[in-house]
DNA sequence: CTGTTAGCGCTTTCAC
DNA sequence: GTGAAAGCGCTAACAG
């Protein structure tokens, strides 16, 4: 059998409750009763039994993290944000991606359980009614990562979009020289998507350049999609200069297209992406991109969750937007440089260089 | 307050017994009292309380999963295969990576708590006596993840390297020719690396051919490792004709090098990888590699802990390899198929390409 | 300082 | 079939 606080109490000739006290470090206790029991505790390797714990305490200490799949960087750097955070309070994290066999809404519920987990956060691109439904009533704090602060009830943590897609669309406008400039958006049910967008038509708008609209063309954020878009847009009559993908995956979809089509990124066309994966630096040319902070969207929504837990359930719900930061790569040329100058060193110099 | 059988009993005028026998759907109830039972429980939003069950149950329907760190997407795929597999059970998994904060012995031991975790999945590139020494002592089933079955005494699923290793690098020789390949190998205290290092010296062996030792070179896993490995190599009097890098990532940083250093991949030099990440499928040229089924690793760990939790916890450990294949890309020629041309081109001339 | 006691909410004998 | 009662192992008043 396990040895519990009875055990220790018995050969310690002391109550539970005094074992109790010493094992959580009150203060109430004479120093050598505590060294006695701890010391017996140590003895007998006494494993508190969390789970009566956690039904005299009401709380687990373990917050559950929601997200549509686990797939990909991105999921991954969130969860590793959530992890670190919550780790330092004494929390751990429970990961139910909807898949196959479990949805969004499934897990929401299920965590939603009493004493299953004390807060949530909840990772969606887009929030249906049902959703938001079970979010007003739930009875744990919930944090909700999202393209949009759609949810304005309870605390939200989302990346300014807006900003990052206006900031490189800007860009390669002011310090580019850009002009025609396509965008590949992402799935028109996905807030980020939406916002992004939004920002491309702003910075166009904002320079005075008119939007064409055969170069807004639809992706849906996969490899494949970024290659179908950019394959429509390189067969246009009036082609664009530059394709600003609406995320990276869709840019390294273009990136095929163009090369199986026998151009050159980016002395044909430049492309520039969203995110900040991995990869956009391992990539030939790296691509210019827009950084997306993911460990710390994570580590905000644990930050609010925890707050939320720590006694401050009723105050405003907060609205946290983590900014975005533009990485240059070799994926779009300057049009202004442009005065004849080999973007690309010829290769005998660069093997002097080595 | 948070309504539980007592409230239900009372209304329903019953004993909570009944209620609970009601709820657990066990048949030794009245149906028409078990049907007052659940309606009664349905109208006023029942939850049950899941900590009050795991406390008497002494089962918390949640194992653990130690991983060094969560970074890339080996992990998550094996992560979302245990998901899947365990949420099928009724079971949910709490995530722990080691960080800066927290090691792999702390997550164990924390894991080990009575009433945690039902069981848990470690996922450790190589186990040190600390690590043995815990998993030994366990309360709870534990299933090991890892390059070799070098802990016997619990279930461990592990990824055939030998033979995938073996494979590609005796598909080289055999079905395109080759004999002068070289190994960027993985760091020395990973399991993983040392078999795959195996496997292509035996197929070097089998095929009567050398091992040359200045063509195994040592590589950590990374981007980076790969390209300082791969600039060793090419900085050779004598170059190998093909490298095979431990890993996919590794591989990526060959073709960093190559490029770079103005040279082509495949025509100047092969590289085939191993893992079959995601990117290897998206570079140019695609990398012909070793495909590892990630998430069934993680799928068959969760089966043979799911299957000590029922009952089995005294069967003799299991032991599983999964096994891999070949991904064939166009990263490595076929020298049968190359009458005679030049495999390394003239410095001027591949200038000339440009 | 320490012991007694009353639960937390649920499952499970053991009677009836 | 159903109820009474005994815990699961722990915390937290309330006394002393």
């Amino acid at each position: 059998m396990n040895i519990t606080i009875k055990e220790i109490a018995k050969r310690a000739n002391v109550s539970i409750a005094t074992v109790s006290r010493a094992l959580n470090n009150l203060d109430n206790v004479r120093p050598e009763t505590k060294d006695s029991i701890l010391s017996i505790a140590e003895k007998l390797n006494y494993i508190p039994n969390v789970g009566a714990r956690n039904l005299v305490m009401q709380k687990t200490n373990i917050i559950g993290f929601v997200l549509p799949e686990i797939q990909g960087e991105f999921y991954t750097e969130i969860i590793r944000g959530i992890d670190e955070y919550v780790y330092n309070a004494g929390y751990h994290m429970i990961v139910a991606s909807s898949h196959s066999q479990r949805s969004i809404v499934e897990s929401l519920v299920n965590f939603m359980k009493r004493s299953f987990v004390d807060g949530v956060i909840l990772m969606a691109p887009s929030i249906n009614e049902r959703v938001k439904e079970i979010i007003t009533g739930s009875t744990v704090p919930v944090v909700v990562i999202s393209g949009k602060s759609e949810v304005d009830i309870v605390d939200t943590v989302s990346i300014d979009n807006f900003q990052g897609a206006y900031s490189i669309v800007n860009f390669l406008i002011k310090n580019y020289g850009h002009t025609k400039i396509a965008i590949i958006k992402g799935p028109s049910t996905n807030n980020d998507s939406l916002e992004r967008y939004e920002g491309y038509a702003a910075a166009l708008t904002d320079n005075k350049i008119k939007i064409n609209e055969n170069w807004v063309v639809e992706g849906d954020f996969t490899l494949r999609g970024g290659e179908i878009a950019c394959s429509r847009l390189m067969t246009l009559l009036e082609r664009p200069d530059a394709i600003f993908a609406s995320n990276d995956m869709m840019a390294l979809g273009c990136y095929k297209v163009i090369n199986s089509l026998g151009y050159s990124v980016p002395k044909d066309i430049g492309v520039v992406g969203f995110d900040h994966i991995l990869f956009s630096d391992v990539v030939l040319p790296r691509l210019t991109t827009v950084h997306v902070p993911k460990s710390e969207l994570g580590q905000e929504a644990a930050r609010l969750l925890l707050e939320r837990l720590d006694g401050g359930r009723d105050k405003e719900p907060e609205h946290v937007k983590v900014s975005t930061g533009i990485i240059i790569g070799e994926s779009c040329n300057n049009l202004n440089d442009y005065n004849h100058k080999p973007r690309y060193q010829p290769i005998n110099q660069s093997i002097n260089q080595l």
